[in-house]
DNA sequence: CATGAATGAGTCTTCATTCAT
DNA sequence: GATGAATGAAGACTCATTCAT
């Protein structure tokens, strides 16, 4: 996966409904393959085996295997930006206190909605391309989260986009320690209120 | 990398001054194909190659691919985790808005030492056995700085362990943001700032 | 296109227009495709594109691809050997000089009409089938010459199949290095009439 | 084949007595499968199987299946360029009646002794690569040639590259007719007296 | 009849691992 | 102990051909 960021679009745009099912079942395979046997055993071979259809038929929606891992990843992760950026939508205007536990609230259900499927794609996320394509979307929620800030009813932030920037990234970690396992079920109870009080008093401390 | 997880210990044990030398040899070896070429690209045959010796002799040192790669990993956590104990000591007993700031200090200091190998190793924990790996190291950090939150002088933790797990995947995640390049040169410059306002507030917030 | 030579004719006659011109588009794809893209990318699913149907049509018109690219291999040849019989038969019973002037003329003309043609289509004649297929049709051509030797007003030949033979082959040699462009464009000027030159010297050397 | 021309040498010098076994054995391979089995299907892995080797250790010493092939053509076509540039030596000052006949005699004899391979590799010399590597070739004996023709003792050419290069292009065409196997017994047998009568004719007629 | 999605055998190429020297 | 040639399984990708719509 050299060139993950390449062609990221299916090779036909799946007008036809069958298009959109087929597509559909390859992510889903991609998902399994990676949970099942990991990033090196996730092979063209094994996606399109899952899936249910030929490798031939595989290479009629995406040019290569690349386009199809990012193409999965993409997707996962247009859905957590776009709950991030609705929940900046509905708190604007509000205190910190209410932003800070809807953004924490927001992005944990988004992340723990598909858990299997968060943790699977970390391993594509890591290689060279994926990593651009993550940043790209992290990009679009630290603007929203910048805008959110900017808009506070309580707190004036001086630099607002770095203060985004870090509160996005401050719950980045403690949700990854989760989704990779290494996380007590203790921890996993009470992460939410712990990951509310982290923004609540950064977003405070913050603020001019 | 199937079982990254497997025997992490170089097959010789360091008595002689040659094989350390070797050793270290081939980490550094893996680190520059492994930041040069890409993990897919970091086979035996150049890791090597670039250590200067015949890839017969990288298997007297470790029995597989697999198991060099995690050992490179592991020595590059083992050495973040290091630093961290060796704060967590030197701050025992002090206020926690001094080990905030130690901390922080602490670990950006380990991590961006050697960036490039901090980095090159990202793709190596997402595989497969990288994770646990990474796992059992931050394991040993939270437990450092659970023992250290418990000896603060100006504050009381409820649940020391939750916070230390907390505040320390909070450092992760931004961290992580400057290696993978996403990072603007003002993020970068403030960051430091930014991670002990954040830990010095959550810390003295989740304080009973 | 393991047996070119196989079944060369169209599946249908092409006694209705419509297949005439789909077997003419086919044809042209044919060529057009085997220049942009060599012989080796000639595919299929390209030809039947670029001549503006589905590969299933195709399939109506040849039952294979080797089938397709013999018959339009075969096409190119007929003409060339149509030429070179007209010359033949409009030149009977002349002396050997005008032979010489007209046969090569008429070679190099059909030659270098379509010279992208007669290019790309050595690649075809190159493959297993290929090479009987250009017999057959040299056979043709010899033939032509050799009654047309036969004619001769102010020669002899003793036997004027062998010296059609070489008076033909010593054409090929020639236009084939032009069309494979290793020519200058001296030699290209300069061509004919050294080939008229070398092609009467051999005919009155060779006359008894 | 699309860049047969790229990386024609093998990757290692065959310093080594068994590397240079080995690699007689890839291209006496190349020869057998070409003949047998056509271009299409001369693979890499049938080539390495004739050749008594696994497909990896095909790929140790050349690159890709093109520079193999490349490889195998050169050597041929170097060979007979060998050929005529001693011809040329040989025959340099004589008068032209001779050296058409010395040229005819080492044209043939080289072509003709590995008839197979001859034959074999008109294929390989029909892809892109291998046109532009035969030209290279050709331009040498071409120029042997060239220099050969303006020393004779007895003639005299305006332009001896012109006359050269037609000269030897008139030889290519029957010879290749034999090879490809169109060539009746008696043509074959009476051969070499003909294209020494046209290449006299030829030279004769072309001098000044 | 036309279409073009589906198939899966077959290609080239890479690489971890072994073992004779 | 060191070396690096040999192995061959496995991966990505292509393409001729078929057949349901």
């Amino acid at each position: 996966m050299t060139a993950l960021a390449a062609p990221l679009k299916p090779r036909k745009s799946p007008v036809q409904a069958r298009s959109a099912v087929t597509i559909e079942a390859l992510h889903v395979a991609v998902i399994q393959v990676l949970t099942r046997e990991g990033l090196s055993r996730c092979t063209t071979t094994r996606i399109a085996e899952r899936a249910g259809m030929s490798v031939g038929s595989l290479y009629q929606y995406y040019p290569n295997r690349d386009a199809l891992l990012a193409a999965v990843l993409e997707q996962h992760l247009s859905g957590i930006a776009d709950t991030v950026e609705r929940v900046c939508r509905d708190c604007h205007g509000q205190p910190v206190g209410t932003m800070a536990s809807a953004l924490v609230e927001g992005y944990l259900a988004a992340k723990l909605r598909d858990a299997e499927e968060s943790k699977a794609l970390y391993a594509v996320a890591g290689e060279r391309g994926g990593a651009e394509l993550a940043g790209r979307v992290y990009k679009r929620m630290e603007a929203a989260i910048t805008t959110l800030l900017a808009s506070a009813s309580d707190a004036r932030f001086e630099d607002p986009a770095m203060t985004a920037s870090i509160a996005l990234n401050a719950l980045v970690g403690p949700v990854r320690t989760i989704l990779d396992g290494h996380a007590t079920p203790q921890f996993e109870a009470r992460l939410q209120g712990q990951l509310v009080l982290l923004l609540r008093a950064y977003l405070r401390a913050g603020a001019g």
